[in-house]
DNA sequence: ATCTAAATAGAAATGATTTGCGTTTATAAT
DNA sequence: ATTATAAACGCAAATCATTTCTATTTAGAT
């Protein structure tokens, strides 16, 4: 038997963020919803060309950009520098563990930055703003 | 009294990396030596002009990545996604505080690496090959 | 049905980074 | 010192992911 997957309906979300709920917009979700791995504009590109005769890559790059501005999906960190995204799950404070052979990507909790904030003021005097963490590495399957 | 600053000598360690101690080299080493913010390929190239008549950007792309490579300097992450690069004296593992206005890196020493490991080991029964790991904020002067 | 700002397609531009290649140079062997 | 050789280099050109431009279309409100 196989557990019944009801796909999501982003339009309130796309709503929620003031943001016009294309067809464009609500595929890509759709798509990026039904990954477990993270893709570049162009993967996903190639993947909407199949659902629709016209559609710019432009196109794609300005919803990610916009969608990650959002905090609705998240960038990838890559050694060749390009852009990745991932459509996170979680909306709480959490991190990324990157499969470096199949690009899946898996959330983790474990964070320091209580730690590190506390170094930060002690030792440095400064204040901190931001953090980048991502742990790269072999999923279940690839190990 | 201002303390006497030794300008340390590079060859030895070019030598030791297998790298010839080139005129450019030895000057981009001293360059960033005596620098406590990031810079980008660009920055390097114009400061080095000053001193070589005939200086190419080719040649300080190819120093940098070179010496990225040997673990001499670490690159910085920058939401523009372009290269800056910091030269790093600490040699044990450690992680950077970046300062978001003024470009100044500082070392800092806690990671938790260790806790992570943990969680991807019990949770997603994965192996760790490598962490990203960078704080940006404000540091002392800038806050 | 009408209106308007937002979204889009497609073509073109951008610009940081990389590559190709002929010349120069550091370094080690003679 | 000379010489030999691979490594470095300068310069011009190429690359190519990403961004910009502009005319057209469309979602959502009135
Ligand atoms: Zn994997
Ligand atoms: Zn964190
Ligand atoms: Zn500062
Ligand atoms: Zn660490």
């Amino acid at each position: 038997m196989e557990a019944m997957e009801a796909k999501t309906d982003y339009q309130p979300l796309l709503k929620s963020l003031g943001l016009k709920s294309t067809p464009k917009r609500l595929a890509m979700l759709e798509m990026l919803d039904g990954e477990q791995a993270y893709l570049s504009p162009e993967d996903i590109w190639k993947k909407l060309k199949r659902r629709f005769k016209s559609i710019g890559l432009p196109t794609i790059y300005r919803n990610l950009e916009e969608l990650e501005g959002k905090n609705v999906i998240t960038k990838v960190i890559h050694p060749n520098r390009q852009l990745y995204y991932y459509f996170c799950r979680h909306s709480s404070h959490h991190h990324h563990f990157v499969c470096i052979s199949c690009k899946k990507v898996q959330d983790f909790t474990s964070c320091a930055v209580a730690d590190i904030e506390r170094e930060i003021r002690d030792k440095i005097k400064g204040k901190v703003v931001s953090h980048i963490f991502q742990v790269n590495g072999l999923c279940r399957e690839c190990v």
